[in-house]
Formats: C-alpha cells, structure tokens, sequence
DNA sequence: AATACTGGTTTGTATTGCAAACTAGATTGT
DNA sequence: ACAATCTAGTTTGCAATACAAACCAGTATT
C-alpha cells in the first residue's frame, strides 16, 4: 500500500462526510456560532444539520450549548480542542494524499 | 454560502468514499490494471472493491473488462475519459476548499 | 383564542458500506 | 476418476448512514 493509499484509507469519516465537513471548516474559522448561522451558511435543513450536529457531538468534536437570546431559544456550537486536532489531522491526510 | 462551503458541498460523492478514491487515484496513476492488483494495493476485502467498482462503472468512471489469463479469470479495470475528468475536478474541488 | 412563526428534534425511509456466504471453473491430491 | 482445495471474483444480508418530512414547544401576531 503506497502513502497516498494509506492516507486516503485514514481519513476521518467523521469530518470526511461533505455536511459535516462544512460544519467543521466553517466552526475552525469563527470559533463561536448559532444553529442558524450555520444552517444559513451551509444551505442544509434544519433536520439534517440537527443530526450531523449530534454526530459531531457525540465524536466529541464540537460543543452544543444551549441558550436564550431574550425569549427565543438559541443553539451555540463550537469546536472542542479535540475537533480542532481532527481537523488539522483531516487536512494533513488531504494534504498527504494529494 | 462561502466559496470554502460551495466547493465542499459541490463534491463529487461517487469518488468522495474512502474506498473508491483509493481506486480511482490508482487506476488515474496506472492506466490499465487487474483486480487483483487494486485488491491488494488498497487491503479492502473483494466483496468491497467488486461493489465498489461496479459503482463506478456505473457512473461511467472505469472501464471493466473480463478476459482470462491462460486459463485463470482476470478483470482488467482503466479509467475512462469521464473518470479523469471527474477525478481531475475532484481534486480542483479539494484545492478550492482547502 | 386561533393562527402563524421560530428554533430546533424526532421519525421514517431509501441509500450506503461492509463482510460473510456463495459461485464457476481450474488445480491438486489419492 | 472424483473429492477436496484454490482462484477470482459476485451476490446477499445486515447494520449504519444521510436525508427530508413531520412533529413539537414556546413566542408573537391578528
């Protein structure tokens, strides 16, 4: 198995997925953001960004914390420490790969 | 949307999966090889990579041709012209994103 | 006090990705 | 010769997605 093959096999399948894959470019960039930012910016539904929200939750990559902004409930999302380290090691396989 | 989150979301999904980039960033560096070639430089299992290349042909990425070598079955596997070309803007997609 | 709007979550379904089981034919062993 | 094994794959069955439609709780509107 040559470099290139064995960095393509590596990647994270987590961020490796185009939806979440935005998620986490747009989240490295801004640091800090709402549900609707996001959902704006990537032109996803509401149901799918829900869920790939919680993968990355899950996978411990990004923090959802939820909040008020007066009345109207409001979703905030980061990168945890560990979704930045994904991520740089995302576009390092990229990088290896090609 | 942002150039960064239009060129994820602009992805080609048919060779964005692990497996068959692995593939077609072989065959796009050989020109013509065999099954068993690409079996064994990508370490899938076979079930894996006959699916996987029936997808591409499908998509009218490879090209599958069964001939025999003296008496032993071979399938010789290239890109086509479309499968180059695919791979080809996969790459720029990749460039412009990251 | 209905109706509609916000900001999401849950549910149902269709598509995948995967490996185990299968197949057809060639080879080897007895 | 005929059973067992090997080769080169394909098919099948299942578990895990990804996706959008439907839903829901609370707020604002008429």
């Amino acid at each position: 198995m040559t470099a290139q093959l064995l960095a393509i096999s590596e990647l994270d399948r987590v961020i490796h997925e185009p939806g979440r894959l935005m998620i986490v470019a747009l989240l490295s960039a801004v640091k800090e953001c709402d549900f609707l930012y996001v959902l704006h910016e990537t032109e996803m539904n509401k149901g799918n960004l829900s869920s790939h929200l919680a993968r990355l939750e899950e996978a411990g990559y990004v923090e959802i914390e939820k909040t008020y902004r007066g009345k109207v409930p409001q979703t905030l999302l980061r990168l945890t420490r560990a979704g930045h380290k994904a991520f740089e090691g995302y576009r390092k396989g990229l990088k290896a790969a090609f």
